[in-house]
RNA sequence: GGUCGUUUAGCUCAGUUGGUUAGAGCGUCACAUUGACAUUGUGAAGGUCAGUGGUUCGAAUCCACUAACGACCACCA
């Protein structure tokens, strides 16, 4: 036992940084670490989760912040009760967006055009030093936070092991034909030069134009669009089978001249019902190559036997392709739509143009509107039946026919997967109600290369490839190319270039072979290997023969991440912490990523091992400002979590994110509720700091194995209930999730009634060296998953030795809650106390200053007696009579009347005041409970415990309301 | 357009299956302060629970509608 002061004030930077050192060199974050107390426990459970692993790019915010806080309570919560348990670490490597970082970066420092001027291999050198540095710092915020996080077990989304994981992954996909290449129409970032998924896209709303026109004389079907230069290349018309045009169907149109004399249109005038008819012109312009709904219809009628052509009109450099005409070729869309509204007009085809605000989809990472274009790459097939080859699951056993749709419904529907708050079921279901393949394939170089391997050794492989690259010019006529020349306003020395090389690599390179496969590889680096047709898919880089080259595209970050859960813990290999730890116990993180993430994760899990990634998930909301604005660098708005720990200590950063919410929810924070914890922090600290004083003047022993003491007054007895209860219900609190309510009790029980009133008390009773030394402890530990360094340090302070947080977390015993001496202090006395205290507020009588008073019980006379000389301290009292004073001012608390002794000083008029006012507060009331007990309904059909409860009620408030009136009598 | 959420004291929010005289923290006002703590103590003021209607013996809580705000989703050309 140490036998020293505590400093007068907590001041945490003096004791985080070395306590958290001391926590992960003690070993404690790993689930190899068992304290002794654990091998006495019966039952020992799991508890396993995995950290959300922040992106590679920042540094700590306030999301992570509230999420690291959330984790670690849960974690601390069941490691100290006694589950063996596991937080594991990880950083996502955030493909897109740490590549463009380390872009802009590189732009910055004055590169024009990083990616070419390095080539892959150094370009990724360069992203790896940011990720490595970006890594460094986020793994230490997090760390400041307190996170008992096992580090020894720490994962990077992007690293060997993982990379094992998703390769493993994709040739089990593959081969069960769930991975799929697919020439479709895909979401294209000219800015990105990439792909992005439908999730990946954020909707803006801006005004638009809509066009209603007709092709041309030739065709009487008007049409309505808000995109005319994607009419270019529409093969077809869409109408309802029963609707006004129906007759028109299977028609075909020839229009000699759309956009510019001689562009062709063929269009054929085919049924969908999706097409409303009523509304514009009940007639839809079908684009298949730039619009995933005409795409889909062009397909649908494919499968039907109706063939329609398929052109595309806008190229992956956002410019117009040849197909759009000699007039648009080269040009930007916007350019190009200016020009044919222009041309539509002149042309008498233009009927009306409407104002109207429109949705275009915008790319998350590079803010551009997304391009709607063809374009061949890899996608899961979420509908695609294939056999569940294992399944631990309820509704699917190992050979039923299923697809990934179906499981993701299945584990949340029979409740299997558990999603707090429960509301985000229906948006889960809506989400995948509509889903539709997930386009996995991004070119981008940061990233899990795919991998899929083209056997370029193959003469027929080889051409397709080279075919691709130069696009469509290699194969167009002479005249194409004259026409291009020709041309002054646009600078075409690139594509003359590529014509160019073009014809020297398919001849030098693939008949005459005198460029070696190292070069032919270098030259292909980067493209898309769109046209390829033979490759396979290896899970190991050294079953890879001489002749092939891998899929220069990376994988989208989500599919890495989604098998987070169980590539940490070893898989593909049957590991020990895959057995123990999996399913994890819960999925902790934010709603935003529901969709992203979360749905991913249950969708790998159940594909791969048959089994739910976590039983729970638990959603927090978005930390917010003051003003309920999302904090962002351009308002300024951002409360750094770092400086809020420098300021006022990690404890209290986590508090103020930890209380005052609800699951769900966003929630503000201010600096000020961050203070305002802090000067809770430091109320325990003095709460701890009097507690060891007073053992110590006690000459009382600290001894940090404890059991519940026997009480030796009614304010112990009333105390150690009181702390029963608070353990309890910190209990069901914390398991069911309720982190703001089990905080908010335990702050009360520790300030209002430990702080305020038994403290007080004890220092008056004395003698309770034991009694103390147990609340703290049992306090100490009730509050360790909450503010972990305060507690921490106290318990170092008092003991000296081991480790606050791989103690056992206190549980309830039996204890009864409604003795005479319980009810006395929790009702009575403090009762009698606050009511003196306000009549010496009300009088004005100085706190300093000392009053005499009476009071008389026959319930509880004795405890009276017991607690007078408590009574005077607290009430500022310097006697205390039996027999009644003359002309005090006088109340009734239970059986207990009090009489306070104001030495004439009473203000007759102010006195009938304050009872007439108590009377007009208590008389409705009585009266309101009178008319609610004579109603016949009421005693009949309410439960006899209400109309009991009532009762009692209202016996007591008459009992009350006749005092009062007596008292008023008096005057 | 669809779905969901929010609306309770000046501010931030609790209020778990309908049964309290509707709570907390912050703020406000008044008073206090050498004795664990001014990062404090004591007391007080402050709400017709967004509105309307309904169900019920009983509604902040359940239902319907309305209003404001917010989020997410969406192919209406």
């Amino acid at each position: 036992m140490t036998n020293r002061e505590l400093p007068k004030a907590y001041e945490p930077s003096r004791y985080e940084d070395a306590i958290y050192t001391r926590w992960e060199t003690g070993g404690f974050f790993a689930p190899e670490h068992t304290p002794a107390w654990v091998h006495a426990l019966k039952n020992r459970e799991y508890f396993s989760m995995v950290l959300p692993p922040p992106n590679v790019t920042g540094t700590l915010h306030m999301g992570h912040a509230v999420m690291l806080a959330i984790q670690d309570v849960l974690a601390r919560y069941h490691r100290m009760k006694g589950d063996c348990t596991v937080w594991i670490p990880g950083t996502d490597h955030a493909a897109v967006a740490t590549e463009s970082k380390v872009e802009k970066k590189l732009i910055e420092q004055g590169m024009a055009q990083p990616k070419t001027e390095l080539g892959r291999e150094k370009f990724l050198e360069e992203v790896e030093k940011f990720a490595q540095a970006s890594h460094d710092t986020i793994v230490n915020q997090a760390r400041k936070m307190g996170a008992s996080l096992d580090w020894t077990r720490e994962a990077y989304t992007l690293d060997e092991a993982r990379n094992m994981a998703v390769n493993t992954l994709f040739k089990m996909m593959y081969d069960d034909g769930l991975i799929y290449r697919g020439y479709r129409v895909i979401n294209w970032s000219v800015t990105g030069q990439s792909t992005c998924s439908d999730d990946e896209l954020v909707y803006v709303e801006r005004p638009g134009k809509l066009y209603y026109f007709t092709y041309g004389p030739e065709c009487p079907i008007r049409i309505a669009t808000t995109r005319p230069e994607t009419k270019l290349g529409d093969t077809a018309i869409a109408v309802n089978p029963e609707g006004r045009w129906k007759d028109y169907i299977g028609k075909e149109y020839i229009i000699k001249n759309f956009g510019q004399t001689g562009h062709e249109l063929k269009l054929k005038v085919i049924a969908d019902e999706n097409v409303d008819d009523s509304f514009g012109t009940g007639a839809l312009g079908v684009t298949p190559a730039h619009s995933q709904i005409d795409f889909e219809m062009y397909q649908k009628q494919k499968a039907s036997g109706v063939n329609i052509d398929f052109v595309q009109v806008i190229g992956e450099d956002g410019k117009m392709t040849l197909d759009a005409g000699l007039e648009y070729v080269g040009m930007l869309v916007e350019d190009a739509r200016k020009k044919i509204v222009t041309w539509l007009e002149n042309a008498g085809l233009l009927e009306k143009v409407e104002e109207t605000m429109q949705n275009v989809g915008t790319s998350d990472r590079f803010g551009d509107v997304v391009e709607p274009l063809p374009k061949t790459q890899w996608f899961i097939d979420v509908n695609r039946e294939f056999t569940l080859k294992n399944s631990k699951l309820k509704q699917f056993k190992a050979g039923d026919t299923v697809t990934l749709k179906k499981l993701m419904q299945s584990v949340v529907k029979t409740g299997e997967i558990e999603i707090i708050p429960e509301r985000f079921d229906k948006t889960y279901f809506h989400w995948i109600d509509n889903l539709r393949d997930w386009n996995i394939s991004r070119q981008i170089w940061y990233g899990h290369q795919i991998p899929a391997y083209y056997d370029i050794s193959d003469k027929e492989n080889a051409q397709a490839l080279l075919h691709f690259k130069e696009g469509k010019i290699f194969n167009l006529p002479d005249s194409y190319f004259q026409a291009i020349d020709n041309r002054t306003d646009h600078n075409w020395g690139s594509i003359g270039n590529l014509r160019w090389i073009n014809f020297s690599l398919a001849t030098t390179l693939v008949e005459n072979k005198t460029i070696t496969w190292a070069d032919l590889k270098k030259e292909l680096f980067g493209s898309n290997l769109t046209s390829a047709k033979k490759y396979k898919v290896f899970v190991n880089k050294e079953d890879v023969s001489q002749s092939f080259i891998k899929d220069p595209d990376t994988l989208d970050t989500w599919f890495s991440s989604a098998s987070w859960t169980f590539s940490t813990l070893g898989w593909p290999e049957n590991t020990d912490d895959l057995k123990k730890f999996h399913p994890t116990s819960v999925l902790e993180t934010g709603y935003d990523i529901l969709f992203f993430w979360v749905a991913r994760m249950i969708l790998m899990s159940t594909y791969a091992l048959g089994e739910v990634p976590f039983k729970t998930v638990y959603l927090h909301g978005l930390v917010r400002d003051e003003q309920g604005r999302k904090m962002s660098k351009s308002l300024g708005n951002i409360i750094d979590p770092l400086q809020m720990i420098e300021r006022y200590g990690t404890d209290a950063t986590r508090l103020s994110l930890l209380i005052g919410g609800t699951p769900g929810n966003d929630m503000r924070l201010s600096e000020d509720k961050v203070a305002g914890f802090r000067n809770f922090t430091n109320k325990l600290w003095n709460i701890s700091r009097f507690i060891v004083l007073q053992i110590q003047n006690e000459q009382g022993v600290m001894s940090k194995d404890v059991s519940a003491p026997v009480a030796q007054t009614a304010a112990d007895e009333w105390i150690l209930s009181k702390l029963n209860t608070v353990i309890a219900q910190m209990n069901t609190h914390l398991t069911s999730y309720q982190f703001s309510i089990a905080g908010e009790l335990l702050r009360d029980f520790t300030w209002n009634e430990l702080a305020d009133w038994y403290l007080e008390i004890a220092k008056v009773e004395g003698g309770k060296h034991t009694l103390l030394n147990y609340i703290l402890n049992t306090l100490l530990k009730l509050w360790h998953p909450y503010m972990p360094f305060v507690t921490e340090q106290i318990w170092q302070e008092m003991y000296g030795e081991g480790s606050l947080m791989v103690e056992h977390y206190p549980i309830t015993e039996k204890r009864k809650k409604d003795t005479a001496g319980i009810v006395f202090i929790d009702t009575v006395f403090r009762n009698i106390v606050m009511k003196i205290r306000a009549i010496r507020t009300e009088y004005k009588i100085e706190p300093s200053k000392k009053i005499a008073l009476s009071i008389t019980s026959k319930e509880y006379s004795s405890l009276i007696t017991e607690y007078t000389p408590v009574l005077m301290r607290l009430a500022g009292l310097d006697s205390v009579n039996e027999h009644t004073i003359e002309g005090g001012v006088s109340f009734v608390e239970s059986d207990v009347e009090v009489v306070i002794d104001l030495s004439n000083a009473i203000d007759t008029e102010k006195e009938i005041a304050r009872i007439t006012k108590e009377i007009a507060t208590v008389e409705p009331y009585v009266v309101s409970l009178q008319k609610k007990l004579s109603n016949a309904s009421f005693v009949d059909n309410a439960p006899p415990s209400v109309v009991e409860s009532e009762r009692k009620k209202l016996a007591d408030a008459e009992q009350k309301l006749e005092n009062l009136r007596t008292q008023l009598q008096n005057f």
